[in-house]
DNA sequence: CAGAGATGTCCATATAATGGACAAAGATTT
DNA sequence: AAATCTTTGTCCATTATATGGACATCTCTG
């Protein structure tokens, strides 16, 4: 979170502001950047004057800040340049061909997982629905798979520091037994999310490694509750399957 | 072009940094960066790793760079808080109900255009598909009637200045016959592009104006030269009636 | 219309960003 | 295998840049 880079202080600070932006429930005025954001008045005029010049952000009517359509520009060339997402792609369709559900591939972002895919049925989908959506490592299926396939330093690195914050009642929010899910995720390739990242949807993710056997992202199947199958080898089964066909032939 | 903003020199340069890596057809190495951006060599360096910090971009295995997923997170954000996305998808829909062509929304950023929202069929849609292109104003049919809707002395200038590249064959690269499709456009409200932003594309574009008759955005129905249908009307009059719907309900 | 609060700008200062110059690592030649 | 050249990466003095205290202006409110 702090500026670790030296020599791009300004540049963090106004990626920070965009940031907050961006995830600000409803656009935030002057008086509100002003007071959740740790800048003076005459840097954050400076920052947002910089973020309006670059189209990165517009300013409404009654002076609200809102990200701008830049962003939408450059994320297109983002997905587009996303190698993995290319090559996954087929291997994603046919997954949810054998399971009938909802599959997404997410690759790391900062602190966690961001699905840069998701094939549903033959219906809309649009980016607006997930593509794009931020998943916390700690509660979500592919989150929980990726961690498992981490380095032992690694893996306890994040359980020593992370923040287990509950996203739906479900959540865990214990180290050590996030660890115990972890292991078992180790042992049989895949992991099982009961609603720990979204009520009413359970989730079975795997992570996808490169040759080094190291995680470069995790692929998930999500199921409504109401119609989960009780065998977990339905899901299970394509899954594993899925992610050994791509884990080494990417990167 | 030019860093305008004074205080934002290195924040303009890490973002036009960024733009350069995303339109990059290839990933570049840090040779071609130092070859193709004005930078010097430190201060290539700690763009990049600034850029790299904040996971807007991700080095490759064998070092070159490229946009990273943290854009699309800041994107999907950025199309969620579109308002003009929201109130217009359903007078879309009938649009592309009415003239069963594939119909897109654009709004400014930059010296162009960027489409936010696509509606075709019943197909799958997704990003990389249009969503997040940059159309020019000079070539396309939402750029123009965009430039219809500016005031005199906007599109003067603009005519002026601009650069009216080719984009295809059939793209206006002359200044007085575009004002004459504008003055055209102008007229009935709508405009007719042939050919000029992609071959074999025709295209109907409209501006959606705000309350004070100032243009927010622009929608076009595009339609594939072989199923072009000799009644202009066909297209025009369900178009003019989504965009004057459109048109004052927004902002 | 006075007072309080919010909004916007100036400019001296400190510091963050800059780039020339050097070092280290690889590649190529003799 | 040594020598030379090329590429890649880092240091640090310098200065231009970003910073924020202070002031000006505009906008409510009683």
């Amino acid at each position: 979170m702090a500026n670790q880079v030296p020599g791009t202080q300004s540049f963090s600070r106004s990626i920070g502001l965009l940031q907050h932006i961006c995830d600000r429930a409803t656009p935030p005025n002057l008086q509100n950047l002003l007071e959740e954001c740790a800048f003076t008045r005459p840097t954050l005029y400076r920052l947002l004057a910089g973020l309006e010049a670059e189209n990165l952000i517009t300013q409404t009517r009654d002076k609200r800040f809102k990200p701008g359509v830049r962003l939408i520009n450059m994320a297109r060339t983002a997905l587009t340049q996303s190698d993995i997402r290319d090559i996954s792609r087929e291997a994603l369709i046919k997954l949810r061909n054998q399971t009938r559900e909802t599959v997404h591939l997410a690759v790391p972002s900062g602190e966690g997982l961001v699905y840069i895919e998701k094939i549903e049925s033959l219906e809309t989908v649009r980016m607006s629905s997930t593509i794009g959506t931020f998943v916390p490592l700690h509660s979500s299926g592919v989150g929980k798979a990726y961690l498992s396939a981490l380095p032992e330093d690694d893996l306890a690195a994040f359980l020593r520091d992370a923040d287990l914050r509950p996203i739906t009642r479900f959540t865990t929010t214990d180290a050590s037994r996030l660890r115990t899910q972890i292991m078992t995720c180790r042992m049989q390739g895949f992991i099982f999310d009961n609603q720990e990242n979204e009520e009413g949807i359970a989730c079975f993710g795997a992570a996808i490694l490169d040759d080094q056997l190291r995680p470069i992202g995790a692929i998930s199947v999500s199921v409504p509750l109401f119609r989960l199958n009780e065998d977990e080898s339905h899901y299970s089964a394509p899954l594993l399957e899925c992610v050994r066909g791509l884990s080494g032939g990417i990167g």
